[in-house]
DNA sequence: CCATTCATTTAGATCGATCTAAGGTCAGTA
DNA sequence: TACTGACCTTAGATCGATCTAAATGAATGG
């Protein structure tokens, strides 16, 4: 054992060329071997793998990435893992990339833009195959020159960054704030409504406010601009916020929430209030697994992450270069309607 | 521009050497400014950042990778990212080892063994530079057998393997089983309880319930086995299971939940029945964000998941023979007492 | 029996960085 | 004048794979 160590516990890499010289072979030869190549004869492809394992040899991505100039690595840059949803759309990308074999991994910029810097430079000095990112809240174009420029494939999800000439993925928001005023207004009969919640640099507020105010205003039904005030995105934030507007007057008929977390928590503030703050319509976005579980379950609109996830991964295979089968358009949103609109 | 291009669209890669020429440099006298050496001159050193800013130059990281043997990157292989609680653990690996500037990417197994195979093979073959597994729940110690041998640092998380020798980080389990029999039976008064949901093979469940059955019989009181069937952690499973327990008989008078989303499921079936079925406490594990949102909100067991995220990864510094500072255990956990078992 | 084809194998250059061991400059000192 | 040490810079080897173009040997065909 000890000449096959050195510098304490640490074994002497065994190489290509190793496994090649103990069998009589070449290098190429082992090379061939291990990318699955169909010029080797089976007898030395068996032969090498045996040894291979025998002598405990340890392929190394490094120095073939150096070579090759490629790389199997696709990283999803995202803001905040603990949002079920982005989670969700996570699966969906890494269900289409990984089924061809890049190693697909997801990098947390928690909504910092200095992390959102590090990480995307490091990807492209690793020479990433791909990136998806959803851009940090306050990112601004020239954030990603850097990134196009580099020529390292990208796809923007979610999050649309005016200015920046890259493909973008999203959900179809005005399609949202459409669905949500026709919910409210035309089946529950709403009189004044709000969309609730969502931080004000976020593109997909911008675009549903857009188009659901709209929408409300066709339909003949009043705008209350206080309770469409941004709040952060989060069910604590909501609660808090809508408490505070309850205790100042009576709320709106009917509330389109920015999210479904966003929904549990205006939903638990008017349950607390008085008997017509409960009879306030409750809409979330999303559709999270958890709302059918809530009390009121949570009326959403659907908007399929996992499918939205698959179609960004397609996308970004189409940047890629590589060929692609399937739809690269985002799935329709639809209403799931439950209790808290009052719909059951 | 013609010259610079080359193959199409794609521009030849500018390198060190490029840098190096154009100033009449030396590649290592250039690498040195790259790597922030001490050793260079100042005015050395702007002209070279100047020059590789100038030239587009982009460091190489496979390359860097191939002749140091090393690599920043650190992989958080995890069964599930939808989960809220492995999520906020993840937040804080990520705050202790990106701090020293490692490149942290979570990869995501889905549970699934033959993914996890593959990840973890990609990481070794990366020569990544740690890993932290929580190990997806089929796994057998001989799936770790491998990344043993491979010598690359690794820190096991949350669910415990019989027979590996890797070093491993999780929550106390049997000071949770313990807090959660005290909670129901000496300050609920509960004559009859469950341990309700889980996987039979998770590790946490096995510990748990066997240290909660335990004080549960020291204070006196009934064990529920029908109730305390496995069930998959979902909060829709544990609805349906729970309703069904319901239909056939009346429940125990307090449950320990396997996590905050079992009880949330538990909690709905629980609510929607008879008004004993309602008085049953309900306890969480986790003690998740949302918990406090929820109607009724949940009480639960804190086990602190960003600072055992925290833990987890100064226990993985350890092995890669980093400096450490800060605590290496994981936090005790305590009750938050909310309204599902009675405390409000 | 030689030319041709096919299947397999290979030598040597190459990817782009870092490391080692040594070299050059220059000010201060004996 | 020669020596010393501090400071900065560098030539050449090296990491471990892949690629190109060519060699090898066996089988086939005329």
């Amino acid at each position: 054992m000890r000449e096959a160590r050195e510098r304490g516990d640490r074994v002497r890499r065994v190489r290509m060329i190793d496994v090649a010289n103990s069998l009589g072979l070449s290098r190429a030869t082992v090379s061939l071997v291990m990318r699955d190549s169909p010029l080797v004869s089976a007898a030395t492809r068996t032969a090498v793998l045996a040894e291979a394992e025998r002598l405990g040899y340890i392929y190394n991505q490094a120095a073939a990435n150096l070579r090759t100039q490629r790389n199997d690595l696709v990283g999803l840059v995202m803001p905040d893992v603990m949002n079920p949803f982005v989670a969700e759309v996570s699966l969906g990308v890494q269900e289409v990339l990984g089924e061809l074999g890049f190693f697909v991994v997801i990098a947390n910029t928690v909504d910092r833009l200095d992390l959102q810097r590090q990480i995307l430079q490091s990807l492209v000095e690793h020479r990433a195959a791909g990136v998806v990112s959803i851009p940090a809240l306050t990112s601004a174009a020239d954030h990603f020159t850097g990134l196009r420029r580099s020529g390292l494939p990208t796809v923007l999800l979610l999050r649309h960054i005016d200015g920046v000439e890259l493909p973008f993925v999203g959900t179809d928001e005005v399609a949202i704030g459409r669905l949500g005023a026709e919910h409210l207004t035309t089946v529950h009969g709403c009189r004044r409504v709000a969309y609730f919640g969502g931080d004000p640099l976020a593109s997909p507020r911008v675009r549903r406010l857009d188009s659901f105010r709209r929408a409300v205003g066709e339909a003949g039904a009043d705008w209350d601009a206080t309770w469409s005030e941004p709040v952060e995105a989060t069910a604590e934030a909501a609660y808090r916020r809508a408490a505070e507007l309850l205790a100042a007057g009576p709320p709106p008929d009917g509330l389109l929430c920015h999210s479904d977390n966003v929904a549990y928590g205006v939903a638990r503030a008017l349950r607390l209030g008085t008997p017509d703050a409960a009879s306030c319509a409750v809409l979330g976005i999303d559709d999270l697994r958890q709302s059918a579980m809530w009390n009121p379950s949570i009326s959403s609109i659907a908007t399929e992450p996992v499918e939205l996830g698959r179609v960004c991964g397609r996308v970004l295979l189409g940047e890629m270069g590589m060929p692609v089968e399937g739809s690269r358009t985002p799935p329709r949103p639809e209403v799931h309607a439950r209790a808290s609109c009052g719909c059951h």
